[in-house]
DNA sequence: TAATTATAGTTAGCTATCTAACTAAATACA
DNA sequence: TGTATTTAGTTAGATAGCTAACTATAATTA
């Protein structure tokens, strides 16, 4: 291995840990009866304004395989979170859309994360977060692209 | 949300999507039988010389859950890379060691890992690998902090 | 038109990760 | 000494993620 290639590997470490311990500290916060996965799909429906979204977009979306958002989508109807119908313009598809519940559910996230979030700010200089965040979004998009 | 904590949440989904990324191109290349847990295992016992290691320290090392570790290490032992016996020096605990099995394997992976290290020495500039790296590690020893 | 290919989703089976609850052994302390 | 607390590991039961293989429908093409 070169210094280049331990170099390489040293950033992923560094990010794997760095998932890892956010998705801990999230976890912590978020209600019980939700993951962070969930979550994650209520706040795009929010955020992105959409009415509805078919499941392939949503694993397209978050970079997930299909069935794994099969599988998250199942646990958000079962818990009211989002409802799922037929796609009128598709026999094979689905249309899934977020629910007043759904909405209820993103708002307390929302509100169990500020705890989290202001320690955060609290503690991590903000020119180290402006100063990573543009360099993040560059290796991101070179991987993205390598993908295809 | 103040424009900080969309900058904080900004480059947590960054660092979530990186690590997805990442995790997927080095399962690709990586011997079927064996998964990246395992070989970061391997791995960190021929790195560091390690004799041996107790489950708990590898838990610790990796940042990890005990239960978690206890499962990776017992696939280890089924697989026959890694060795476990009693502790001579604690009756609770046992001690974990690398086998020459393991180590032809581990050799194997980094074999593997070899095509996407080069590929991503072309395509990612060094000097973002460079400028990445230490601001990671403040970040990461930042939340390490925090957890305690 | 009929057959082939591609796409949407699901099911099954795997690993990693977590927490909670448990056993057994070591340590601390009253 | 004897009890209480801590520590090492495991078991049980979740969720998230993956691939492979499957069904059903749509799109393409011969």
């Amino acid at each position: 291995m070169t210094s280049r290639d331990t170099l390489a590997f040293g950033v992923f470490t560094e990010i794997g840990i760095i998932d890892q311990l956010a998705s801990h500290a999230f976890t912590q916060v978020l209600p019980r009866s939700i993951s962070i996965a969930q979550f994650g799909i209520l706040n795009h429906f929010v955020r992105l304004g959409h009415d509805y979204r078919t499941p392939a977009q949503l694993a397209e979306d978050f970079q997930v395989s299909r069935p794994t958002m099969s599988n998250t989508l199942s646990r958000l109807e079962r818990s009211g979170l989002v409802e799922i119908m037929a796609n009128p313009d598709d026999g094979r598809g689905k249309r899934v859309s977020i629910t007043d519940k759904g909405r209820t559910m993103r708002e307390q996230c929302i509100a169990g994360l500020a705890g989290p979030v202001a320690d955060m700010n609290a503690q991590v200089p903000p020119e180290l977060l402006e100063k990573i965040h543009p360099l993040l979004t560059q290796l991101r998009e070179i991987m993205d692209q390598m993908r295809n």
